[in-house]
DNA sequence: GTCTATAATCAGATAGAC
DNA sequence: GTCTATCTGATTATAGAC
């Protein structure tokens, strides 16, 4: 088997792994502008030219990191929809989600770089319709009238999370409470079979 | 009148504002990445010193051309809602929010200094009292039964708003026709005055 | 008040040794 | 396959001239 044109090292090797792992805490630590090659290989307790050994450049190497969240993200979806897949759970999956500083970081760069953007919309497209699946299950295992179709009440899920989210990282509170709570209520209303 | 010790030129130099507006297209079209002194000065045809003399820090830049727009789009909702405070046309001011990339930005360096979190803090609660306050009138006048409250209906406005303009700057698209239908009939009968 | 010369440091990337 | 020496250029910031 030829490795790959992009990747230098194998992708087993112990340096490869330590290099990922740190330019992912500084990223999210620090923020994106942080993670630089000799800061990245500092931290590893490596060279810096080591970074551009087994990622040719700083892009790569952010792709790498990127993938390696995102395969895991959608892996975990996967097995917490299997074991308990009600509205409930699915409200609390999304609400609890601890990776903001990551996913924005990702945002950010994304929007300036081609290669990082194309990466991130190909992961959303796919994290959305898995957890479209899971909506449209729960919504139809609660019996409740459908007012609502399942792809909407996603995307606004989605952005009350999102804002939420957010907006705690940089100490805006207002209206958070009573918005948490008014979703809490729907969802536990939802549950129950009864109509919105 | 004595200077603010932090701003070293006079406020209303030339230069100072060539050097503003050089650093806020550079943010928008770049990146925050982007903003150094050298490439803010290029643009504004000046030294790159001069960056340094006006502004102390690269810091103390960013603070000054957010604090510059913040204003700005807090006096044009008032004048939006002034205008006209129907529902309607608050959600078409909050959809239609141009400056994505400009907010963008400023969310992931805040993220992260904490001189810029502690302005954008500030601004979004102001914002939000001012869009809250315009909210609850236009409720009122429809004349609507109150299902919702003000500011849950706010927030998830906002949220709305908020994924599917970064999803739209990334080619994210699912689920936003349909979402931005229905929050538009929505919004049709309860300026009608039906209720949700 | 305005601007420049200069310092001190750090960046990404490549060519080549083992 | 793994790693290092080295090149070239950019970055923030200060000290001091006009």
């Amino acid at each position: 088997m030829t490795t790959s044109p992009r990747r230098i090292g194998t992708a087993d090797s112990k340096s490869r792994a330590q290099l990922l792992d740190a330019a992912e805490q500084l990223l999210v630590e620090e923020g994106y502008a942080a993670v630089t090659s000799r800061r990245v290989a500092a931290r590893a307790g490596l060279k810096p030219q080591l970074v551009h050994y087994y990622f040719r450049t700083m892009d790569d190497l952010f792709v790498e990191v990127f993938r390696r969240q995102a395969d895991a993200n959608l892996a975990a979806l996967d097995a917490a929809v299997a074991k308990d897949g009600s509205l409930r759970h699915l409200w609390r999956l999304n609400a609890g989600t601890s990776g903001a500083a990551f996913t924005l970081e990702f945002v950010a760069l994304a929007n300036h770089r081609k290669a990082i953007r194309a990466e991130l919309a190909s992961y959303a497209e796919r994290y959305r319709a898995a957890q479209l699946a899971a909506l449209t299950n729960a919504l139809r295992a609660s019996g409740a009238p459908e007012r609502v179709p399942p792809i909407v009440a996603l995307v606004l899920m989605t952005g009350v999370t999102q804002v939420i989210g957010l907006e705690q990282a940089l100490g805006v509170t207002s209206g958070h409470d009573e918005t948490l709570a008014f979703v809490e209520q729907a969802i536990a209303r939802l549950d129950a079979g009864e109509p919105l």
